[in-house]
RNA sequence: GGCCCCGUCGUCUAGCGGUUAGGACACAGGCCUUUCAAGCCUGCGACGCGGGUUCGAGUCCCGUCGGGGUCACCA
C-alpha cells in the first residue's frame, strides 16, 4: 500500500509552511443524541496526533441544527470523553484563546464571514421558495437527471440582491462552486483525491433561520481555531471539495486533511444503532474499562505497538499509544467494531487491574452510594431476609439475557427468548415493530425519568401507534428491562437501569428477535402511516 | 444511478518486490486444575478475479468484480 509515502512525501513541499504552524486538532460532535463511539474513536486520534506533535486538541459543539438539537446530550459528551480519558485543552466548558466553542454563541462571527463572502463574490443569496425549489427537483426526477440546484440565483446583480435582503425577503446564502473542471483535495492517507464537477451543487451556506450550515461554521472556526490538521471520518471526503472551495473564497489557507476510516456493523454498513449499540455511555454502563474501550478503537485501523518479533502487540494503554501510533500508518479497509473483540481486549485490561484497583472499579461499577440507596429503596418492600436481595434486584447489577438459556449458546437466529417476552398471540415480529416504536420513542426521551417514562409508554398502548394493550407491552418491555415477568415497578425499575442500559438492553432483545426483512420493514412502516392517518383524521386528540 | 473511497483468514491486523504470508479474536482439540474461568500448546483458516510490469508480485500499473460512503436550508 501507498500510505507511507503519501504520508511523508506529500507533506514534504508544505513542511516549510506548516512548520510555522503548530498542530491542532479538533473533534466537533453534535449535540443531537448519545455520545457516539464513532466520536470518541475521532477524539483518541486527534488527541493522540495533538499531543504527539505537542499540539493542542479542540472540543467544539457543533449546534447550528436548532431542529435536531437535543437537551442534555452536550453534557453527556463531555462526561463520556471525560470518563474516556479524552481530555480537551479548549472547549465550550473550559474556554481558550480562541472562544466561544459553541457555535450557536458564535453567529455573530458566522454573520460578519458571510458578509465577507458576499463582497468577495465567493457566494451569493438565493431567494428562491421552498417551492420553487420542490417543483424543480419534481421535474429532475421525472426527466430522470440528477437531483440539484439549477444555479437560479447565482447570477443575480449583487445591488438587487442586498436590496430584497435589506427588505427582509427571505433567502439563504449559497456557496460558487466552480462550473467546470474538478477539484483535487489532498488527503493524508490516500493522496489526492479528485472530485469532478458534475456533482457539485451550489451548497447552501446560510440557512433561511440565518444559522449557517455544517460546511460554513466549520470551514470558519477551523480557519480561525487554527486547526492544523482536520482528521475526520471517511464520510465527509465527497464534501471535501466543497471545504476547499469555501477555504480558497476566504482566501484561508487549507489544513492538512485526513479522513478516518469509518466503523463497520458487522454486515460493513457504517456503525448504526439498529445493529450495534453506540452509546458510549452504553459500555461504561455494561462494565467496559475506559482503557479497554480506547485500546479496542486503537486496533481500529492499526496493529499497535510493534513487538521485537514484529508483530504487534495488541495490548496497550494511551501512554504506548501515544509514543508509537502514527496516524500515516493507518489502514484503509473499514473495520468491523466486533464486540467479542473488544471484550476479550477489556478482559485483558480487567485482569492486568492490581487487585485493590479492581476493588474499586467494582465498588464503584455495583456499589455507588446513590445506586446502592435507590436500589434497596425499591428491594426493601419486597424481601423478608437479605439473602433475597439480589434475588430482587439482580438486573439492576448483572447482564439481562432475554433467550432461553438451552438455546443461548446458539447463534443469534437459533435463539429462543425467554417466556414473557413475546406475548402470547403476539409473533417475535410483531414484537420486533412494538418494540421498534418504544426504541423510537425513549431514544428521544430526555430526562430518563418514570413519569415521563411512563406517559411515553402509555401513549404507545394504543391503536394509531403499536396497536398494543398497555398489559402487553409493558409485559414484553419488563422483560426486556429485567428478563423475568416479574419485578419492581416497570417504570421505575427503568430509570434506575438508566438510559443507557435500558436502550442497550431494547437494542439486544430486538436483535434477538430478528430484524424483519426490508419488505416487511416497509410495508410496515405504511400500515404504520395509515393508522396515524386515520387517528389524527378521525379527530383524535393528540399531543 | 452519478461521483468518491476501500479490498490479506469469519473478524481486527502485520506485510511496504524475494516470507513455509506473521500475530490476535472467534472456533475445534489438548495440557493444567476438584470444577469453571484464566494461562499454555496444537489445529482450522486469507492475499476477490483477470491481465500486464518484473528474473520474481499480497506488495507497482490497468481492467473487472465486490463492499462502503455520499449526493439536504443534517451533521
Amino acid at each position: 500500500m501507498r500510505r507511507g509515502l503519501h504520508g511523508v512525501e506529500s507533506s514534504r513541499p508544505r513542511r516549510q509552511s506548516m512548520s510555522e504552524r503548530p498542530v491542532r486538532t479538533r473533534i466537533a460532535p453534535s449535540p443531537t443524541g448519545d455520545p457516539h463511539v464513532g466520536t470518541a474513536y475521532m477524539g483518541l486520534v486527534n488527541m493522540v496526533h495533538a499531543r504527539q506533535h505537542g499540539g493542542s486538541f479542540v472540543l467544539r459543539i457543533d449546534d447550528t441544527d436548532r431542529t435536531r438539537y437535543r437537551h442534555g446530550s452536550e453534557e453527556q459528551i463531555f462526561e463520556a470523553l471525560r470518563w474516556l480519558g479524552l481530555e480537551w485543552d479548549e472547549g465550550p466548558d473550559k474556554g481558550g484563546a480562541k472562544g466561544p466553542y459553541r457555535q450557536s454563541e458564535r453567529t455573530a462571527i458566522y454573520r460578519e464571514h458571510t458578509e465577507l463572502l458576499l463582497e468577495r463574490g465567493g457566494a451569493y443569496r438565493c431567494f428562491c421558495t421552498p417551492e420553487r425549489l420542490a417543483k424543480l427537483r419534481a421535474e429532475q426526477q421525472a426527466r430522470k437527471e440528477r437531483t440539484r440546484y439549477d444555479n437560479h440565483c447565482r447570477e443575480l446583480d449583487p445591488e438587487e440582491s442586498a436590496r430584497r435582503a435589506a427588505a427582509g425577503e427571505p433567502h439563504v446564502v449559497r456557496l460558487k462552486m466552480p462550473l467546470e473542471g474538478s477539484v483535487v483535495v489532498e488527503d493524508l492517507l490516500r493522496g489526492p483525491i479528485e472530485l469532478k464537477q458534475d456533482n457539485f451543487q451550489d451548497q447552501v451556506l446560510v440557512k433561511q433561520d440565518g444559522f449557517p450550515t455544517y460546511h460554513m461554521a466549520s470551514v470558519i472556526d477551523d480557519h480561525l481555531f487554527e486547526i492544523s490538521h482536520i482528521i475526520r471520518a471517511e464520510e465527509w471526503i465527497s464534501s471535501a471539495a466543497t471545504h476547499k472551495v469555501l477555504f480558497e473564497a476566504f482566501g484561508w489557507e487549507m489544513p492538512v486533511l485526513c479522513h478516518m476510516p469509518l466503523l463497520r456493523n458487522h454486515d460493513k454498513s457504517k456503525i448504526s444503532k439498529r445493529k450495534n449499540p453506540t452509546s458510549i455511555l452504553y459500555y461504561r454502563e455494561a462494565g467496559f474499562l475506559p482503557a479497554g474501550l480506547l485500546n479496542f478503537l486503537a486496533l481500529m485501523g492499526w496493529g499497535g505497538p510493534k513487538n521485537p518479533d514484529g508483530s504487534c502487540e495488541e495490548i496497550f494503554g494511551l501512554d504506548a499509544m501515544l509514543e508509537h501510533f502514527r496516524l500515516e500508518e493507518v489502514s484503509l479497509g473499514g473495520p468491523v467494531f466486533d464486540l467479542e473483540k473488544l471484550r476479550y481486549v477489556n478482559g485483558r485490561h480487567l485482569r492486568a487491574l492490581p487487585s485493590d484497583a479492581y476493588v474499586e472499579a467494582v465498588r464503584g461499577y455495583l456499589f455507588a452510594e446513590d445506586k446502592l440507596r435507590r436500589v434497596c429503596a425499591l428491594a426493601q418492600p419486597r424481601t423478608e431476609t437479605l439473602g433475597e436481595f439480589l434475588d430482587v434486584t439482580s438486573f439492576f447489577f448483572g447482564r439481562v439475557e432475554h433467550a432461553t438459556p438451552e438455546t443461548r449458546k446458539r447463534p443469534l437466529p437459533e435463539r429462543e427468548p425467554v417466556a414473557g417476552l413475546v406475548p402470547k398471540g403476539r409473533s417475535k415480529e410483531e414484537t420486533w415493530f412494538a418494540l421498534r416504536i418504544v426504541q423510537e420513542a425513549l431514544d428521544r426521551l430526555d430526562p430518563w425519568h418514570h413519569e415521563a417514562l411512563e406517559e411515553t409508554c402509555r401513549a404507545l398502548a394504543s391503536e394509531e401507534e403499536t396497536g398494543w394493550k398497555a398489559r402487553e407491552l409493558f409485559m414484553t418491555l419488563r422483560v426486556v428491562m429485567t428478563g423475568r415477568t416479574e419485578s419492581p415497578g416497570l417504570f421505575e425499575t427503568m430509570e434506575l437501569i438508566g438510559k443507557p442500559r435500558g436502550m442497550g438492553r431494547l437494542g439486544d432483545a430486538m436483535r434477538l428477535l430478528g430484524e424483519p426483512g426490508k419488505k416487511k420493514l416497509k410495508k410496515w412502516e405504511k400500515a404504520r402511516e395509515a393508522r396515524r392517518r386515520s387517528a389524527a383524521g378521525g379527530g383524535a386528540v393528540r399531543a
